[in-house]
DNA sequence: CGGTTCGTTGAAGTAACTCAACGGCTGTGG
DNA sequence: CCACAGCCGTTGAGTTACTTCAACGAACCG
């Protein structure tokens, strides 16, 4: 797979990504190894792992899980293209969750001994790098809200909405207002605390009510503003944010 | 109330906490405005704040918490003596979520201002502050999981048993086993997701199980064992962590 | 083709919820 | 000092949201 440079990263281009000066863009781009690609349905980091690879998703949908020792699974949050994947597993003796591909997907790889030159010599950069951890521990902050207060039918739309919102903001909108969705009603249940059949029972209800529309792979929402209204949603407001 | 002179600290002597240099100590020190006193019941940050103040929690418990707009709350974790307080709070335009005392509480409040200079001349501290996010990250994957997966008793025993370790590890056992605990029941079944009658009917036949002991405000694990086993608990295996 | 994955639906069971009431404790004010 | 209100824990009874079990159709793939 080619290997893109950082000076010319697409998602920088699009995003609502915050600009990097041209020596804090050399550097990262000197941090970056190489380029990976996983395929749908595998594992990037297995829950366990000692020192696991550092990643920032490139492209592709990937998720975070977590286990009971009985099997019993819960997705934590999901991952887009700008996300950094592995950081928090790092500073622990074992991974405390897995990374999981959702699709198939591409991942620059970054130097895990250039961390520290980070730390030493690009400060803001480094910040940048708590800001993430901060806002992927929002995430979680949201999605914990969710599973303990919610009822079935607001977690569904209020995943929705989040899914929709994160997706369009790093671009994956197409332009008939549709979305490449590549989640399972089994993943929706993983993630929302409910069981499949539950799931599907409550998903059906929404469609019906013309809340949105699942046709194969693509998702669309039909009434986006009866599903904000369902879900209680609010925007959590963020200027801008930091890609590695 | 007396400040402390953190080279004198008391958490830094007994707690799991990794040993600092003389200089960072002393950065830190000089960091550190003021020694804030807050009631329990008190808020210290109110969802929606902008730029709140920094602290770390050096005396008390805590907790932070979110609420859906009809009023439903969940709590997100619990807060110990040598917790970081409103770091990621700062990140964000206003605070997307609100933090409690629990108890009497004493703070260390920061200097906000100084979080720069911390980025820019002592870069390993700054590891740190990425680090404690990312351990709190990592509590709340695990109540995640916990208010998503497991049943009312589990949930229960998972939380007591967490409390118990946490609180001991900062030295907040007394002699008889026995260890100061205030939560109330709602607190607990805000934080698990159930209401309160229920948690109070789970509670208690966990504790005619002769699993624990609560007593006016002290709890006892009398039986740890099979606490454990009830609540698929394992150590998430962790060598020293950094206080601010 | 046959196997597998994914979505869908019905029926029956249960974990957890709501409503309601009461007892003990604490603090407060007459 | 007692009366009263407020908070917290406890318990019973009835309801419901969600679960489990079971079966089947459609799409996909080797």
């Amino acid at each position: 797979m080619a290997r893109v440079p950082c000076p010319e990263c697409p998602l920088r281009r699009h995003g609502p990504f915050k600009p990097y000066s041209e020596d804090e863009i050399a550097f990262i781009n000197q941090m970056k190894k190489r380029h990976v690609l996983v395929h749908a349905g595998r594992e990037i980091i297995s829950a366990g792992d000692a020192e696991p690879a550092i990643y920032t998703l490139f492209a592709g949908w990937a998720f975070r899980a977590k286990a009971l020792p009985d099997g019993r699974r819960q997705i934590l949050n999901f991952l887009l293209p700008g996300d950094l994947i592995g950081f928090q597993a790092n500073m622990f003796e074992a991974s405390p969750h897995s990374v999981e591909a959702l699709t198939d997907v591409e991942l620059c790889q970054l130097d895990r001994g250039k961390v520290w030159d980070l730390y030493r010599n690009f400060p803001e950069v480094a910040f940048d790098v708590t800001w993430l951890t901060a806002h992927e521990e929002m995430l979680v902050d949201e999605n914990l809200l969710g599973v303990g207060q919610r009822t079935a039918q607001e977690k569904i739309a209020a995943l929705i909405m989040q899914l929709c919102k994160r997706a369009d903001s790093v671009g994956l909108t197409n332009s008939g207002g549709t979305l490449e969705f590549p989640l399972t009603q089994q993943h929706i249940a993983d993630a929302l605390g409910l069981s499949l059949v539950h799931t599907n029972k409550s998903m059906r209800k929404l469609e019906k009510m013309g809340l949105y529309e699942i046709r194969g792979r693509s998702l669309k929402m039909t009434n986006g503003h009866a599903l904000k209204n369902l879900a209680h949603y609010f925007d959590e407001p963020i200027s801008k944010r930091p890609l590695l």
